[in-house]
DNA sequence: ACGCTATAGTTGATTACGCAACCAATGGTA
DNA sequence: TACCATTGGTTGCGTAATCAACTATAGCGT
């Protein structure tokens, strides 16, 4: 574990940059960026936990947040009226451009300040066998 | 950022473990094991909350417990009336002794799972870089 | 057609932590 | 020596996340 003890510092620094200019906090800026890779911008509740690492009730929440922001909507599926979806507003795919830019700066120095591009390359590589590092493909509601 | 995402769930998994198997989050571990690597079992509260990347008011809180349990008292300084130690008791001592036994095997099974050890050489290297793995020698109350 | 188990999501209580404000000592420096 | 900036520590408050309990569907197997 000492190991991942780093994780703490530099994700507080990272984040802190983002709420400072942008208000939203990683998990925030995370949610609206998986948003924008799916399909249609939308996913269901438990997909997008899943990829954020955090449990259901954590991203009901979070996603309470973001609806309040008018970033994300919700949609519900005809086809298992359980499911209901986090859609992108078209508010929040302008938000996300908006903050990925110096986001996307700042981890980069951050990161580049202290690993060259191999060594980035290796790094990346070895943290990809963690787990919630997978990208399997989720399933869509379009039965 | 999507780099670091797996730290969550190694650690819930790990922590999980030592929390049912001894009843300590991984905090309260690792605070008695910089404990019991110091000189004479104690720190200053401030150099733990460094060596843990907890602010002084999270290492207030951590250590409250502790006293609680019994695992750690407080000291004080007698040529600088503002410190106060952390100091590892008898009873805190065996139980970091009780629950290393698992705790370490829990985390080389789980690494050792993914990573040979070049790799595991590798990835200490590059995390070690980041802020918060450093292990400079701490101040001493022996002035 | 009926019940049983699994899945999606929400809510209440609790926990862990940071930040800001604060107090008490320290240790220059004017 | 009187002041003031710095350092160690605690406390109040807010936030993000967990877990457990719950509701509502879904989709079996009999």
């Amino acid at each position: 574990m000492r190991l991942l003890r780093g994780h703490a510092s530099v994700t507080r620094a990272i984040s802190a940059q983002l709420v400072a200019e942008h208000g939203l906090t990683i998990n925030d800026y995370e949610a609206l960026l998986h948003l924008a890779k799916a399909e249609d911008g939308r996913m269901r509740r438990v997909d997008l936990a899943e990829r954020l690492i955090l449990t259901a009730s954590g991203v009901t929440r979070l996603l309470d947040g973001l609806e309040a922001g008018g970033l994300v909507e919700r949609a519900s599926c005809a086809s298992d009226r359980r499911v209901t979806y986090a859609v992108l507003t078209e508010t929040g795919r302008t938000k996300l451009r908006e903050s990925s830019k110096s986001h996307i700066a700042d981890v980069r120095t951050f990161f580049e300040e202290r690993y060259s591009s191999d060594e980035l390359q290796q790094l990346a590589d070895l943290l990809g066998r963690l787990p919630g590092a997978g990208s399997a493909v989720e399933g869509d509601c379009s039965a």
